[in-house]
DNA sequence: ATGAAAGCGCTAACAT
DNA sequence: ATGTTAGCGCTTTCAT
């Protein structure tokens, strides 16, 4: 490939001055500008950005490290935040954590040798120790916080929309409502947890840990816990099932079906986050939904803000908004 | 962030033998070693890319771009590729092309200022242009075939997926069956295509270019070609619908239960290309499956063979599996 | 407005 | 086995 020498030699100016004319066109004349155009486009020259980077000691890179790709939710984070960076003229290096501290440390410290500027960061447990060597680094945490009090955060208001859900339910008349959670060393495992019981005492209602189970994120763990909670004889099953994720939705639905519940008139079932999934199974279900895209836009969007020196940590929080399908109706009656 | 100098100040040796006990330890006596490692460690050191690749002119990236992360089977292509790419210690960048030639064509020269080993891309109607600008790069297309006779390709067995496909609709009695095709300026399109004709031939039975529509790739496009298709009277309607990819198969899913039709009593779906929302759609979908994962990481490997120097351009091809639920049964009898 | 020259951090000759 | 030095491609003083 050719380079800026190339470009000067062909031009028949020094190299400071094809570097001006291409970065800073106001500081040359306009003929001489006109022939390094030229020159770099008959040669077709993309300048080196490891050559650049290294020079200006800023490589426009952010990382962006989200749990996995495969899941939708995150694949429009990931999508969001790297139409931002790109607009910006920003690469973005993602990786996937796999909701694996260790995964994560790897990731965080490939990318550190490629200085980048800033990092994207969807948290595992492990993520506050590993920011702590890091500690210059303008970070945005994304969907879930880790704890670390001075990073930014960009995250969706999960205790409403888990009250939410579970008001929807108490609304609907079912007074036994059981919850599959997530992790609790995740945020939003103990948010929606939290909003669970909150709708629950809103409604007057009796928290009973018995209908409640926890699970990591996986499908496999919600198809385990709903088929536990709802193995019980018919007086005590719960009604309705409010389920803190996405792919531990499908495992719930998937039990429910297994054991020949139907969804409404069995079984109520809320779930966490949006999907093509939820919106075309049958019934299509009752969701939380969470602009995914946009958090990723308003990440990136924070990152640039702290990139640039304007502004402090902040604490974004977006709305969520309950999607009344089909997959809720009255309880049934005994 | 500390560098090379600090490191070999702090072990007390030149740069030259910190560089070497960090990448060439078997260069360096027993002792020194255990110093300069001991310096990294305790400096954090991490080394600098961008300068090593700028020196080395290698910079252990490959450039990935699939049509849309945000589409299941991309996002599993992409994972695959990543996964493999990481244990080789090459660093991937990801962009989307969105189907959309400029948005590829932006990709590769953001990719080429990086100094990519090597390309994979899933090609768009304009990649074999965008690949003439870089004639020395290691190139391999993934999914679909862009026409360039020179580049290794890691495809799926189209044709006969699309044929198995058409065969089992024939098995079962239908004599109506219709095509929704993709886009006929992209191989996979095209491919799938002439699998459902050859399917047809082999089982006795004419052509009708009445029972065919087409569609770029999107759920809309599904949609409105499947209404059009089943807005026919009884008597000319197909019994059965192949639908050339995953996402047009939503919208034709969607669209046959708009017009009431059950499926499969009414209606017959084949869809191309397997997902979460397949299997859990009611009734289960009957589905030509692609190992989406598997072609990556061969994609991946490919490449690396091209970049070894091991071996010349290939043509790897992937088998398809026809997997048989419950969207499919005979026609309805009139 | 332009050019000469230094230097970003690293590794690979080339000494010793 | 280790050190000295040059140079990857670029931008940016500092001169002119």
């Amino acid at each position: 490939m050719s380079n800026i020498q190339d470009v000067a030699a062909l031009a028949q100016v020094s190299t400071a001055t094809a570097s001006r004319a291409l970065s800073r066109p106001e500081m040359v004349a306009d003929g001489t500008r006109k022939r390094v155009m030229k020159a770099a486009q008959q040669l077709g020259y993309q300048p080196n950005v490891m050559a650049r980077s290294l020079r200006q000691r800023e490589s426009r890179t952010v990382g962006l490290i989200v749990a996995d790709i495969l899941n939708p939710f995150h694949a429009l984070l990931a999508k969001g935040v790297q139409d931002t960076a790109e607009q910006q003229g920003y690469v973005t290096l993602l990786f996937n954590s796999d909701e694996q501290p260790e995964k994560e440390a790897r990731a965080i410290n490939t990318l550190r040798g490629h200085l980048l500027q800033g990092l994207i960061v969807v948290p595992t447990s492990g993520t506050r120790d590993h920011l702590k060597a890091l500690p210059k680094l303008p970070v945005v945490e994304l969907d879930r916080v880790s704890g670390n009090p001075q990073a930014s955060t960009v995250t969706v208001d999960n205790v409403s929309g888990a009250r939410a859900a579970t008001a929807h339910l108490t609304g609907l008349g079912h007074t036994r409502i059981g919850m599959i959670v997530g992790q609790q060393n995740i945020s939003t495992g103990v948010d929606r947890y939290a909003g669970y019981r909150a709708g629950l005492e809103s409604a007057g209602l009796a928290y009973d840990p018995a209908l409640v189970r926890s699970g990591h994120h996986r499908e496999d763990d919600g198809h385990r816990a709903a088929l536990e909670l709802l193995a019980s004889p018919d007086v005590q099953r719960p009604t309705a099932l409010f389920v803190g994720n996405n792919e531990m939705t499908v495992g719930a639905v998937l039990a429910a079906r297994e054991l020949g519940l139907r969804i409404p008139e069995d079984l109520s079932i809320v779930g966490f986050d949006d999907s093509r999934w939820a919106q075309t199974m049958s019934p299509p279900l009752t969701v939380v939904a969470q602009p995914a895209y946009e958090l990723g836009v308003h990440a990136c969007e924070q990152l640039f803000s702290l990139l640039h020196g304007a502004g402090r940590a902040a604490r974004v929080q977006l709305p969520t908004e309950l999607i009344i399908r089909h997959s809720t109706g009255p309880p049934p009656d005994f």
